[in-house]
DNA sequence: TTTGATTGCGCAATCA
DNA sequence: CTGATTGCGCAATCAA
Protein backbone atom coordinates (compact mmCIF):
# COMPACT_ATOMS: atom_id res chain seq x y z
CA UNK A 1 0.00 0.00 0.00
CA UNK A 2 2.30 2.52 -0.84
CA UNK A 3 4.00 3.79 -4.21
CA UNK A 4 7.53 5.38 -4.85
CA UNK A 5 10.02 5.32 -6.73
CA UNK A 6 13.17 7.55 -7.77
CA UNK A 7 12.00 8.30 -11.09
CA UNK A 8 9.28 10.18 -11.90
CA UNK A 9 8.73 11.67 -8.57
CA UNK A 10 11.38 12.46 -6.00
CA UNK A 11 10.33 11.61 -2.16
CA UNK A 12 10.70 14.23 -0.18
CA UNK A 13 11.20 11.91 2.63
CA UNK A 14 8.50 13.77 4.47
CA UNK A 15 5.98 15.14 2.58
CA UNK A 16 7.51 17.01 -0.97
CA UNK A 17 7.67 15.55 -3.80
CA UNK A 18 9.23 16.78 -6.41
CA UNK A 19 7.70 15.91 -10.32
CA UNK A 20 9.53 15.09 -12.67
CA UNK A 21 6.69 14.85 -15.48
CA UNK A 22 9.08 13.66 -17.89
CA UNK A 23 12.33 13.50 -15.95
CA UNK A 24 14.28 13.16 -19.04
CA UNK A 25 17.72 15.89 -18.73
CA UNK A 26 18.34 15.54 -15.21
CA UNK A 27 21.13 13.42 -13.30
CA UNK A 28 18.51 10.41 -12.10
CA UNK A 29 20.13 7.25 -11.79
CA UNK A 30 23.55 8.14 -13.02
CA UNK A 31 25.88 4.78 -13.55
CA UNK A 32 29.70 4.96 -13.49
CA UNK A 33 29.60 6.34 -17.48
CA UNK A 34 32.26 4.32 -18.57
CA UNK A 35 34.30 5.54 -21.24
CA UNK A 36 33.14 5.88 -24.59
CA UNK A 37 35.24 3.24 -26.11
CA UNK A 38 37.24 1.11 -23.70
CA UNK A 39 38.14 1.25 -20.15
CA UNK A 40 41.57 2.03 -19.22
CA UNK A 41 42.19 -0.98 -17.45
CA UNK A 42 41.35 -4.35 -19.05
CA UNK A 43 40.59 -3.63 -22.70
CA UNK A 44 38.97 -6.85 -23.39
CA UNK A 45 38.54 -6.81 -27.29
CA UNK A 46 35.17 -8.00 -27.54
CA UNK A 47 34.33 -11.13 -30.29
CA UNK A 48 34.94 -10.06 -33.43
CA UNK A 49 31.78 -8.83 -34.72
CA UNK A 50 29.67 -6.25 -35.16
CA UNK A 51 29.75 -2.87 -32.08
CA UNK A 52 27.90 -0.78 -33.93
CA UNK A 53 25.28 -0.25 -31.29
CA UNK A 54 25.99 -2.29 -28.74
CA UNK A 55 28.71 -2.31 -26.61
CA UNK A 56 28.27 1.35 -25.76
CA UNK A 57 26.98 2.79 -22.44
CA UNK A 58 24.02 3.98 -24.73
CA UNK A 59 23.16 7.78 -23.63
CA UNK A 60 21.11 7.71 -20.40
CA UNK A 61 19.50 11.15 -21.83
CA UNK A 62 19.30 9.44 -25.50
CA UNK A 63 15.69 10.07 -26.40
CA UNK A 64 15.42 6.27 -27.68
CA UNK A 65 16.93 4.94 -24.78
CA UNK A 66 14.04 6.47 -22.64
CA UNK A 67 12.03 5.46 -25.01
CA UNK A 68 12.63 1.57 -24.80
CA UNK A 69 12.87 1.99 -20.82
CA UNK A 70 9.49 3.60 -20.51
CA UNK A 71 8.13 0.53 -23.10
CA UNK A 72 9.90 -1.59 -21.04
CA UNK A 73 8.72 -0.55 -17.82
CA UNK A 74 5.07 -0.90 -19.09
CA UNK A 75 6.03 -4.39 -19.90
CA UNK A 76 6.85 -5.06 -16.45
CA UNK A 77 4.14 -3.57 -14.75
CA UNK A 78 1.85 -5.64 -16.94
CA UNK A 79 4.03 -9.11 -16.13
CA UNK A 80 3.82 -8.45 -12.47
CA UNK A 81 -0.12 -7.99 -12.87
CA UNK A 82 -0.56 -10.90 -14.39
CA UNK A 83 1.73 -12.74 -12.36
CA UNK A 84 -0.38 -11.38 -9.16
CA UNK A 85 -3.38 -12.73 -10.99
CA UNK A 86 -2.38 -15.35 -11.35
CA UNK A 87 -1.27 -16.12 -8.07
CA UNK A 88 -4.38 -15.09 -6.73
CA UNK A 89 -6.11 -17.20 -9.38
CA UNK A 90 -4.46 -19.90 -8.05
CA UNK A 91 -5.59 -19.01 -4.11
CA UNK A 92 -9.04 -19.31 -5.29
CA UNK A 93 -8.32 -22.59 -6.68
CA UNK A 94 -7.50 -24.07 -3.61
CA UNK A 95 -10.40 -22.87 -2.28
CA UNK A 96 -12.67 -23.94 -4.74
CA UNK A 97 -11.23 -28.04 -4.52
CA UNK A 98 -11.21 -27.37 -0.29
CA UNK A 99 -14.98 -27.08 -0.98
CA UNK A 100 -15.32 -29.66 -3.61
CA UNK A 101 -13.48 -32.03 -1.24
CA UNK A 102 -15.81 -31.34 1.57
CA UNK A 103 -18.44 -31.92 -0.78
CA UNK A 104 -17.23 -34.88 -1.78
CA UNK A 105 -16.68 -36.34 1.65
CA UNK A 106 -19.99 -35.72 2.71
CA UNK A 107 -21.14 -37.09 -0.03
CA UNK A 108 -19.01 -40.44 1.06
CA UNK A 109 -20.04 -40.29 4.60
CA UNK A 110 -23.71 -40.89 3.44
CA UNK A 111 -23.26 -43.04 1.31
CA UNK A 112 -21.22 -45.41 3.41
CA UNK A 113 -23.94 -44.95 6.15
CA UNK A 114 -26.46 -46.20 3.37
CA UNK A 115 -24.55 -49.05 2.88
CA UNK A 116 -23.86 -49.90 6.12
CA UNK A 117 -27.52 -49.88 6.66
CA UNK A 118 -28.04 -52.00 4.22
CA UNK A 119 -25.83 -54.60 5.29
CA UNK A 120 -26.84 -54.95 8.26
CA UNK A 121 -30.52 -55.52 7.05
CA UNK A 122 -28.74 -58.12 4.61
CA UNK A 123 -26.89 -59.76 7.78
CA UNK A 124 -30.28 -59.50 9.78
CA UNK A 125 -31.73 -61.19 6.75
CA UNK A 126 -29.06 -64.29 6.48
CA UNK A 127 -29.95 -64.46 10.42
CA UNK A 128 -33.74 -65.08 10.07
CA UNK A 129 -32.99 -67.30 7.19
CA UNK A 130 -30.09 -69.59 9.29
CA UNK A 131 -32.61 -69.50 12.05
CA UNK A 132 -34.86 -71.33 9.70
CA UNK A 133 -37.17 -68.50 10.92
CA UNK A 134 -40.33 -67.90 9.25
CA UNK A 135 -40.48 -64.25 7.60
CA UNK A 136 -44.12 -64.08 8.55
CA UNK A 137 -44.66 -60.51 10.19
CA UNK A 138 -40.76 -59.84 11.80
CA UNK A 139 -40.10 -57.77 8.83
CA UNK A 140 -39.58 -54.54 10.20
CA UNK A 141 -36.91 -53.24 8.11
CA UNK A 142 -35.79 -49.74 9.17
CA UNK A 143 -35.84 -48.50 5.26
CA UNK A 144 -33.75 -45.91 4.97
CA UNK A 145 -34.85 -44.73 1.54
CA UNK A 146 -32.58 -42.55 -0.33
CA UNK A 147 -31.56 -42.06 -3.52
CA UNK A 148 -28.66 -39.37 -4.69
CA UNK A 149 -28.97 -36.61 -7.07
CA UNK B 1 19.57 -17.49 -14.03
CA UNK B 2 21.33 -14.14 -14.67
CA UNK B 3 21.71 -11.33 -12.10
CA UNK B 4 22.42 -7.95 -13.07
CA UNK B 5 22.47 -4.37 -11.11
CA UNK B 6 23.36 -1.01 -10.97
CA UNK B 7 25.08 -0.99 -8.03
CA UNK B 8 28.36 -3.62 -7.36
CA UNK B 9 28.87 -4.34 -10.62
CA UNK B 10 28.55 -1.96 -14.00
CA UNK B 11 27.08 -4.14 -17.06
CA UNK B 12 29.39 -3.34 -19.86
CA UNK B 13 26.90 -4.02 -22.02
CA UNK B 14 28.83 -6.67 -23.80
CA UNK B 15 31.19 -8.19 -21.73
CA UNK B 16 32.95 -5.32 -19.75
CA UNK B 17 31.83 -5.36 -16.13
CA UNK B 18 33.60 -2.82 -13.61
CA UNK B 19 33.45 -3.97 -9.98
CA UNK B 20 32.46 -1.63 -7.74
CA UNK B 21 33.34 -3.75 -5.07
CA UNK B 22 31.98 -1.51 -1.94
CA UNK B 23 31.48 1.25 -4.57
CA UNK B 24 30.82 3.99 -1.87
CA UNK B 25 32.84 6.86 -3.14
CA UNK B 26 31.36 7.78 -6.73
CA UNK B 27 28.23 9.07 -7.38
CA UNK B 28 26.07 6.33 -8.65
CA UNK B 29 22.67 5.89 -8.24
CA UNK B 30 22.12 9.71 -8.33
CA UNK B 31 18.85 11.48 -6.95
CA UNK B 32 18.04 14.78 -7.88
CA UNK B 33 19.69 15.93 -4.42
CA UNK B 34 17.11 17.63 -2.95
CA UNK B 35 18.23 20.64 -1.26
CA UNK B 36 19.33 20.17 2.42
CA UNK B 37 16.51 22.07 3.77
CA UNK B 38 13.99 22.85 1.19
CA UNK B 39 13.27 22.11 -2.64
CA UNK B 40 13.50 25.51 -4.45
CA UNK B 41 10.12 25.23 -5.51
CA UNK B 42 7.40 24.12 -3.25
CA UNK B 43 8.83 24.80 0.24
CA UNK B 44 6.09 22.42 1.99
CA UNK B 45 7.09 23.04 5.42
CA UNK B 46 7.61 19.56 6.81
CA UNK B 47 5.02 19.17 9.89
CA UNK B 48 6.15 20.59 13.46
CA UNK B 49 8.22 18.13 14.31
CA UNK B 50 11.61 16.70 14.95
CA UNK B 51 13.68 17.10 11.87
CA UNK B 52 17.09 16.23 13.37
CA UNK B 53 17.68 13.21 10.96
CA UNK B 54 15.01 12.60 8.81
CA UNK B 55 13.71 15.00 6.64
CA UNK B 56 17.15 15.11 5.14
CA UNK B 57 18.57 13.70 2.02
CA UNK B 58 20.72 11.22 4.03
CA UNK B 59 23.93 11.14 2.74
CA UNK B 60 24.30 8.70 -0.19
CA UNK B 61 27.97 8.04 0.75
CA UNK B 62 27.40 7.67 4.44
CA UNK B 63 28.60 4.40 6.30
CA UNK B 64 25.04 4.17 8.39
CA UNK B 65 23.46 4.17 5.27
CA UNK B 66 25.09 1.89 2.98
CA UNK B 67 24.89 -0.28 6.25
CA UNK B 68 21.38 0.37 6.04
CA UNK B 69 20.89 0.10 2.63
CA UNK B 70 22.62 -3.42 2.97
CA UNK B 71 20.48 -4.79 5.69
CA UNK B 72 17.17 -3.88 3.39
CA UNK B 73 18.56 -5.74 0.66
CA UNK B 74 19.26 -8.87 2.75
CA UNK B 75 15.41 -8.33 3.76
CA UNK B 76 14.04 -8.17 0.59
CA UNK B 77 15.79 -11.06 -0.71
CA UNK B 78 14.65 -12.89 1.84
CA UNK B 79 11.07 -11.39 1.87
CA UNK B 80 10.84 -12.65 -1.57
CA UNK B 81 12.39 -15.86 -1.20
CA UNK B 82 10.11 -16.44 1.12
CA UNK B 83 6.97 -14.97 -0.88
CA UNK B 84 8.29 -17.47 -3.99
CA UNK B 85 8.64 -20.59 -1.52
CA UNK B 86 4.83 -19.49 -0.87
CA UNK B 87 3.65 -19.28 -3.98
CA UNK B 88 5.20 -23.05 -5.07
CA UNK B 89 3.43 -24.40 -1.61
CA UNK B 90 0.27 -22.92 -3.19
CA UNK B 91 0.98 -24.65 -6.31
CA UNK B 92 1.70 -27.97 -4.82
CA UNK B 93 -1.34 -27.91 -2.66
CA UNK B 94 -3.60 -27.70 -5.59
CA UNK B 95 -2.17 -30.93 -6.86
CA UNK B 96 -2.51 -32.55 -3.86
CA UNK B 97 -5.93 -31.29 -3.39
CA UNK B 98 -6.70 -32.46 -7.08
CA UNK B 99 -5.42 -36.18 -6.24
CA UNK B 100 -7.14 -36.43 -3.54
CA UNK B 101 -10.34 -35.08 -5.65
CA UNK B 102 -9.76 -37.83 -7.76
CA UNK B 103 -9.48 -40.38 -5.15
CA UNK B 104 -12.58 -39.47 -3.22
CA UNK B 105 -14.48 -39.45 -6.89
CA UNK B 106 -13.41 -42.96 -7.11
CA UNK B 107 -14.66 -43.78 -3.84
CA UNK B 108 -17.85 -42.26 -4.08
CA UNK B 109 -18.30 -43.99 -7.21
CA UNK B 110 -17.23 -47.86 -5.95
CA UNK B 111 -19.82 -47.01 -2.84
CA UNK B 112 -22.32 -46.09 -5.37
CA UNK B 113 -21.79 -49.17 -7.27
CA UNK B 114 -22.06 -51.31 -4.17
CA UNK B 115 -25.36 -49.87 -2.93
CA UNK B 116 -26.66 -50.17 -6.68
CA UNK B 117 -26.16 -54.09 -6.23
CA UNK B 118 -27.51 -53.84 -2.63
CA UNK B 119 -30.60 -52.00 -3.47
CA UNK B 120 -31.34 -54.58 -6.53
CA UNK B 121 -30.90 -57.68 -4.33
CA UNK B 122 -33.48 -55.98 -2.03
CA UNK B 123 -35.91 -55.41 -4.74
CA UNK B 124 -35.49 -58.97 -5.88
CA UNK B 125 -36.52 -59.97 -2.44
CA UNK B 126 -39.63 -57.80 -2.09
CA UNK B 127 -40.49 -58.73 -5.42
CA UNK B 128 -40.72 -62.38 -3.93
CA UNK B 129 -42.22 -61.35 -0.79
CA UNK B 130 -44.08 -59.36 -2.90
CA UNK B 131 -45.35 -62.94 -5.04
CA UNK B 132 -45.75 -65.01 -1.69
CA UNK B 133 -42.82 -67.25 -3.05
CA UNK B 134 -41.39 -69.23 -0.71
CA UNK B 135 -38.06 -68.49 0.00
CA UNK B 136 -36.20 -71.79 0.39
CA UNK B 137 -32.32 -72.25 -0.42
CA UNK B 138 -32.29 -69.87 -3.59
CA UNK B 139 -34.24 -67.93 -4.27
CA UNK B 140 -35.47 -68.32 -7.75
CA UNK B 141 -38.93 -69.49 -8.95
CA UNK B 142 -41.55 -68.98 -11.15
CA UNK B 143 -40.73 -65.53 -11.74
CA UNK B 144 -39.25 -64.47 -14.52
CA UNK B 145 -38.12 -61.45 -14.47
CA UNK B 146 -34.76 -59.37 -14.88
CA UNK B 147 -32.12 -58.66 -12.68
CA UNK B 148 -30.83 -55.68 -12.55
CA UNK B 149 -28.26 -54.33 -14.38
C1' DT C 1 12.98 5.58 17.70
C1' DT C 2 14.86 1.46 15.61
C1' DT C 3 14.73 -2.60 12.72
C1' DG C 4 13.17 -6.29 9.84
C1' DA C 5 9.35 -7.31 6.46
C1' DT C 6 6.63 -5.80 2.48
C1' DT C 7 5.67 -3.74 -1.64
C1' DG C 8 5.70 -0.66 -5.86
C1' DC C 9 8.95 0.80 -9.03
C1' DG C 10 12.67 1.38 -12.37
C1' DC C 11 16.93 -0.74 -14.51
C1' DA C 12 19.30 -4.17 -17.14
C1' DA C 13 20.07 -8.82 -18.75
C1' DT C 14 18.00 -12.42 -20.89
C1' DC C 15 14.33 -15.08 -22.91
C1' DA C 16 11.25 -15.89 -26.55
C1' DC D 1 13.96 -5.78 -32.94
C1' DT D 2 10.09 -6.17 -29.53
C1' DG D 3 7.56 -7.57 -25.63
C1' DA D 4 7.82 -10.76 -21.52
C1' DT D 5 10.46 -12.34 -17.52
C1' DT D 6 13.32 -12.12 -13.80
C1' DG D 7 16.95 -10.73 -10.35
C1' DC D 8 18.25 -6.72 -8.09
C1' DG D 9 18.59 -2.40 -5.54
C1' DC D 10 16.05 1.79 -3.75
C1' DA D 11 12.69 4.02 -0.92
C1' DA D 12 8.30 4.28 1.44
C1' DT D 13 5.54 1.92 4.61
C1' DC D 14 4.08 -1.36 7.76
C1' DA D 15 4.61 -3.77 11.93
C1' DA D 16 6.91 -5.02 16.15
Amino acid sequence: MSEASQQNTTPGVNGISVIHTQAHASGLQQVPQLGPAGPGGGGKAVPPSKQSKKSLPMDRNSDEYRQRRERNNMAVKKSRLKSKQKAQDTLQRVNQLKEENERLEAKIKLLTKELSVLKDLFLEHAHNLADNVQPSSTENTTDSDNAGQ
